[in-house]
DNA sequence: TTGGATGCAAAGATTTTGCAGTTTT
DNA sequence: AAAACTGCAAAATCTTTGCATCCAA
């Protein structure tokens, strides 16, 4: 029963407050990617004087702290998720928005590929892909001619 | 010497204008990923009264198209860049924000596996990987004790 | 006690929208 | 002529910052 990630925010230098703690319990019992407005919900009921900023710099010291992961799955705002020993990624679809998990071992053949050829070593709690899943690739073919141009404005 | 991605912009429904093609030049032009601020210095000359809403609108166009790609490189702004034929990726250091392009080939085996295993056809144009480049990680390991949390505010 | 963290308010930055007028088709 | 697009201005978001106060160590 570890709670070892709490000792990890114990660095001289820096404080464990109880509104950094929360932030961080927020987005490991959402287990899942959630943005600002749903990290904010999470967060209402037990404290309800958490400000935004303070959760804006909390995350951002998470992620500095490797505790936390930033992505941006293309929904206009950043998404934040715990980081746990189990990494996990996210095909994301660019027609209907369903994301789609990828567990993390998916990606050690990439991985070993990129440290022989590059000697880069890629932080891949931080990986979202996008594409077509599944269902819209089926539907897509059904309509044979898609000229798919969206509207502006 | 086929200019065929203009003809792509001529549909029935949207309109081939010289601003909307001025964007689109400008990224094939720049050769790599610009932000907001690079493509408007570089339509500056030509374009001096082109606004920054045809330029978001069009480059929304143009991604919808199939024509560029936008990414977060992790600078606080999307990334653009022309889709030609040859797609390419980034490798993106967190450290030192250095970006090593990656050749689309080295992506193949991961992409069969994404179509075998979920049927997931990616959009490898909007890929970026984060992590830390060889030059980052030699420094890195030479500081053996390094304390890696950040400071805010 | 000390200086890191919070809360508040305000600003900064990126991106979007409404609308009248212009331009492509 | 019709409707898509532009330019202008303003707004909507998301995110950051300054500063006085508070609190963890």
């Amino acid at each position: 029963m570890g709670h070892d990630w709490k000792e990890s925010l114990r660095v001289p230098g820096h404080r464990l407050t109880p509104q950094r703690l929360a932030v961080l319990e927020a987005i490991r019992e959402a287990g899942c990617h959630c943005t600002l407005a749903e990290i904010q919900e999470r967060l209402k009921p037990q404290h309800p004087t958490l400000t935004l900023p303070t959760v804006y710099r909390n995350l951002r010291y998470l992620v500095n702290a490797g505790l936390a992961a930033q992505t941006d799955l293309g929904g206009g705002c950043h998404v934040y998720e715990f980081v746990a020993d189990k990494h996990h990624h996210h095909l994301v679809c660019l027609k209907c928005r369903t994301v789609i998990d990828l567990p993390d071992s998916f990606l050690d053949p990439l991985r070993n590929a990129l440290r022989d050829r590059y000697g880069f070593t890629p932080c891949m709690e931080h990986f979202a892909l996008f594409g077509v899943c599944p269902s819209c690739e089926k539907k897509a073919s059904e309509r044979s001619s898609d000229v798919c141009l969206g509207s502006d404005g």
